[in-house]
DNA sequence: CCTTTTTTTGTGACCGGTCACAACGTTTAA
DNA sequence: TTAAACGTTGTGACCGGTCACAAAAAAAGG
């Protein structure tokens, strides 16, 4: 796109000719650097609001030889974990005075990652946020990004990298954990697709809290995050397993609402005949029929401290952070019930 | 944010001395302009696939004084309608080769708007794309934007500018339409915050179409569009006026949630005793219980448009487009039914 | 064979900033 | 009184590209 030349944007040379002083002095006032006489100053930031002012970041990019923008790069904004990231470290940079690229990546190839990281390199971005929810092995990815630094959120890319992480794995024994303690003993899960990391730690950590209590694992079945894929699990879940399970740990809340669905229409009331936990909180669980006890992810917290580690790579005074992992909350509402005698008759 | 010197990128001038020809001739293959013979040409693409040359886009734009960003700024990401807008005018960027900065407002405040669209600005953004869920007045928007186009998406300013709508006041005579084929007379609305321009076109589509029905409006109540809202404003719906409605037009899925869940507690059933439509077509809602009928918009049109017309804008070629409109669509589900005698005789 | 035209390649200025350093006027110290 | 020190301002080169145009080489025409 060819900007149409209308109004042509002022520059510090056209300020320092209004100001009568040369153009190092106006760049001296607009970076706030000492050195200045206080009247001078004065003059010059008058005279720079006056005509709105605004530098041009090309310029200064290319000669400063540094960056204000961080760029993020992440796959499926469809679904509520990659959006909340995207929005939440959108807002992390804006609160520390940095711009903010983005780049979708629409396939699950290397290439694409590629792609994108490269996108980003080429705009000069001052470091890359990267978060891929499926596990890849993208050693090379460090070349690709040549200089700039990167740093993975709430993924893992097989070698070592800076990065921020929700512990997904003990959301999940958290999950499971209130379920033991409500006196369930046979509990099924309901996973998200294995090839996504989310998917495979909550379901270690279903396993794991299990193992635990001494309990074998009860009846898995597979979705694929949606309400639709929750659906048709639970009805096989119900179909080959009823009996064989009277609680359900499900890898997120979209699918949880699915599983509702399918309790309701083969009239296996929740919390009554089956308790629920989901994974998320996405806004709208506390008003399921009934309301979803769930595990919350503190996107916010994700954000903040993924651009804090960003920036502290880049800042040579600190050291660099150590992998920072923020623990899940778990939400009870009435999803989930004590188990009774009524229950464990059940069938 | 200071770039570390590690490995660093090269410029088309050590392309040009690697290959032994000239940076012009260089920039010319990158460039893919004519003039160059087809084994030079050869060469240089080799080495530069070799190196993976990256052109640094900072100084592209500035020495071209063109560039292949847009910017998009946009208010409360945290809900559907500007999350979708979000993803989808950046999905529809990609697809032309143009990379992404987004920058988000926090308050609703005027300087807000200005900060961020000056950001996009000083990063020479080729065009900015906004969208602003309430209505303002912004006709100094212009100014602040200088040279660089503007398109409102399913936004007013106050001011003739390029935009691209969906048709939300359309939307919501659907559904009220679709009550009244039912038979429905007694038509409630749970309305939006008025201040949003959604909201109020969704009310007055409401309104519209009783009235060409010549069928007085039912009750109002109003919510903030979270399923809350939805939920406290639903039992003051049926506390104040349960008698004098037999169906609700609510102004978004959140929201019907919200009331699905107030009108189970009161043990009014749907679609048996209330008929209810919501608007936006969330993922969640053919699971609600019942399936929620609502309206569907779609966010990919209306991405792909918005990036078509700035790019339209800055095409000296092609006359200014005309302002767009996207047509909504009802989805049928299962939370609305025939009037019957039975809902008839209700209280 | 030499001129003209065309194709291919190279040169210098410039975009709007930053950087390192030089030059200036004042004040302070010797 | 003069040198040193300081605070303030100015200068030229440079970042990595693009642009307009000049120069060289190759092809076409007489």
């Amino acid at each position: 796109m060819r900007l149409p030349p209308k109004k042509k944007n002022l520059t510090i040379h056209d300020v320092a000719a209004l100001t009568g002083v040369s153009y190092q002095t106006v760049s001296r006032v607009i970076n706030r650097m000492p050195g200045v006489a206080a009247d001078t100053r004065a003059r010059i930031q008058q005279v720079l609001a006056e005509v709105g002012f605004r530098p041009n970041m090309s310029a200064r990019q290319l000669a400063g030889k540094r960056s204000t923008t961080v760029g993020l790069v992440t796959f499926a904004t469809s679904f509520y974990g990659p959006s909340q990231i995207m929005v939440h470290s959108e807002q992390a940079s804006k609160e520390l005075g940095l711009s903010f690229m983005f780049s979708g990546i629409v396939e699950q190839s290397p290439q694409d990652i590629r792609r994108a990281v490269d996108e980003l390199c080429a705009h000069q971005v001052g470091g890359i946020l990267i978060h891929l929810p499926w596990e890849v092995d993208l050693r090379d990815l460090q070349d690709v990004c040549r200089n700039v630094p990167l740093v993975a959120v709430d993924s893992d890319f097989g070698f070592p990298c800076p990065s921020v992480f929700i512990n997904q794995e003990l959301g999940a024994r958290q999950a499971t954990r209130h379920l033991l303690q409500l006196g369930h003993q046979k509990i099924a899960h309901l996973r998200g697709p294995i090839p996504w990391r989310a998917a495979r730690l909550r379901y270690v950590g279903w396993q794991k809290e299990l193992k635990a209590a001494h309990l074998s694992p009860g009846p898995i079945v597979d979705g694929d995050w949606t309400a639709e894929s929750g659906f048709e699990a639970t009805k096989r879940l119900i179909a080959d397993h009823w009996g064989k399970f009277t609680a359900v740990v499900v890898a997120n809340d979209q699918m949880a609402l699915g599983a509702m669905r399918a309790f309701e229409q083969s009239s296996i009331r929740i919390p009554q005949k089956i308790s629920l936990v989901g994974f998320d909180d996405i806004p709208e669980a506390g008003f399921f029929s009934p309301p979803l006890s769930t595990i919350k992810q503190d996107f916010a917290a994700l954000g903040r401290l993924s651009i804090q580690c960003l920036t502290a790579l880049v800042d040579p005074n600190r050291a660099a952070l150590p992998n920072r992992t923020i623990q899940p909350l778990f939400i009870e509402r009435e999803s989930t019930a004590r188990m009774t005698g009524l229950s464990k008759r059940l069938r």
